[in-house]
DNA sequence: ACATACGGGACGCCCCGTTTAT
DNA sequence: ATAAACGGGGCGTCCCGTATGT
């Protein structure tokens, strides 16, 4: 019953009704999850907004579980690949680390600020299925950790030992969560202003200059 | 009906039964809740839990709405003061703004691995009611703008103006909540560490020493 | 529980507070039962209404079921005494059977009108109490009877036989359900044109002149 | 999922099996409604009475709200059909406008006596939907208005104007009320006594001959 | 194969009328 | 006379099988 959905080896054949129709229904669930959230999306609103019966769902997704698992599947894939081109083609152009990471946080306020749905329903996501977003987490940890690397290889960053360098990584990761918020919330602040203030303390800090020199 | 909330300090007042029974009720709400998420939480199971008649609940609260709401607004006044009374008290205590701080997040870290379904909770409020999320955050960010303006009177923080004073709270701010994460999800790292990995960041950014000097 | 209902036979004693609490009870019914209905006026909404508390409603009245009848008994106690008052004192005044019952009618119409919430309950009573709507039926019918036979007496009326005088008398009292509908129904129409078409055909019929005189 | 009503005249168009369902529902309403009422009529009781479950109500007529009315509309349906056959039918026999008024009556008493349930839910539909009935009443007036300009036409009828006209139909349709309660509160009484009277009066009126003549 | 119509239960929340204790 | 608590019932919604086309 729930092995009926499509197997992506064999993508050209099947009937081509049948891939619209599962289209059309994830489609008709994004919309209504980005208005009532993934927990209070009906089948049957669902249903109605997509144009097709009720046990089209089902017929389809086996059960409203696995309906908003795809959904949620297809948000992160819908998200991550535009991020990570981000950050790969950003990463390839020049400047330290600090103007790296720059460029790719401004892509992401913009990319935030573009489509808050998405915020809300990845923040759902953490909590409907912790396992999943701790699984992109931690891929998304190691790409930090590997830019950080790299920012210590041609001396932009300080060195630091490995659980340092991960911990490091880490906080850096949930730096955008805040970002999300900050941009959401404070409409009236510019994008540079905001991940500029960030980077500002990313790169040195709150000390004053002197204070290293005493340490 | 709806202002039946009792001040403890004036316990004569009103019916003791009612307070015993709204109080009982609060509880196993919080209970449910913390099971099952606040949306999931249901009217009848709260009234089992609690003991009383389903009616009960509406003759207290008036709805289920309210009685969310009202645990929602427990929530965060049961932790708002614990978290105050730690701020203030360590702030009393010696050493510069980076000590205090880390006695703060010391604190909360270890009041977060005590009691992980306030995180969770904390959560949810902030998807389901902005607003009051929202509004508690600000008076936090308050907070911590006077922290760290008094660190930069005594010289242990860089001057900075306002608007930056603000968004680098806010970015703090933001820290606690990567902070709950770790600390719910790496149970084999140690509450110091991760705390001074946070700190040592934030006290010199990433950049290497020498880098202030060229800058 | 029941019983304490004020007895009728010492209506002087007692404390007034009660009996003005049972009357404000009773005014909030009244209001309440007009705007919903009967049926669906709940005791709530009427507590409220009333300013008091909800049980003080069955200890008034025992029961919901109580405090519906005690309403019924005051509105038909409302309406007859000024029904009969209109009749006895127009059926003193000179003119034929006709004449008077034109004045009682009109008087009718004239009250319907403006007290259209009378003929709405009272249509409800008729359908929950059907004994008591019958009670006052057969009195009604009697006060017809004994109008008629005032006709017949004084010549006016054509005479008949007792079952006739009954029937003919019935239908008269069926008549004023009809009026209520139309007084309430047809806005536009003069009360004297309602009254003067249903008296014209009371009086001769529908039959030509000369058929009577063929029969 | 509304206009599912299905012409019995094309039984092949929809589901056999879902109409039969819903006739079984309604069959089921409309015998709750004879015992309780409509208002009283309660979802779950008709789901048990007709065997289905509660849910296919709800998928069948959307609320109970429209289920009610359903059941309304098909109370006054089955009705009107009846009577309108039995009006034409015997307007097309012989005798005079009375006579033929006395057999569409005859058949009316006969038909309440037997459906007394009729009546009742004519009754409390009047309450509940009064623009519907309302709407009924028209065109039952204006079917009064046809017969008797047929009895003005042939002279059995006295002519009148078109107000008057009007008004008296009105008068002879609420008639049938009263004609109603009569059957149904005094079985003693045969059909024809009872009608009769009322023809006696509706023919000559109440006024003896010869007051005519002064006239 | 694909899609729908239909039906089944299970809760969910709210409200209601009542009774007990104060 | 009230506040508090009770328990039941109302309706609506939801998700899901199964039967029925096409």
């Amino acid at each position: 019953m729930s092995d009926r959905t499509q197997n992506e080896s064999a993508p050209e054949q099947g009937y081509a009704k049948s891939r619209e129709t599962r289209a059309r229904i994830l489609a008709a669930a994004l919309e209504e999850a980005g208005e009532s959230g993934l927990q209070k999306t009906s089948m049957s609103r669902v249903a109605m907004r997509a144009g097709v019966a009720q046990g089209s769902l089902n017929y389809h997704f086996g059960s409203r579980a696995e309906l908003i698992r795809e959904l949620m599947l297809q948000l992160v894939s819908d998200y991550l690949p535009h991020a990570q081109s981000v950050e790969s083609a950003q990463a390839a152009e020049g400047g330290d680390f600090f103007a790296r990471e720059r460029a790719v946080l401004l892509a992401y306020v913009a990319y935030v600020r573009k489509h808050p749905v998405f915020v809300r329903l990845s923040d759902e996501i953490r909590m409907l299925e912790p396992e999943m977003a701790r699984e992109r987490e931690l891929e998304s940890v190691e790409r930090f950790v590997t830019r950080v690397r790299s920012g210590i290889d041609e001396g932009s960053v300080r060195p630091m030992d490995e659980r340092d360098l991960w911990l490091k990584s880490r906080f850096m990761l949930g730096v955008r969560h805040t970002l999300e918020e900050i941009a959401l919330t404070e409409s009236d602040l510019h994008d540079a202003e905001i991940v500029d203030a960030y980077l500002d303390m990313l790169r040195s800090g709150l000390a004053p200059r002197d204070f290293h020199a005493i340490h």
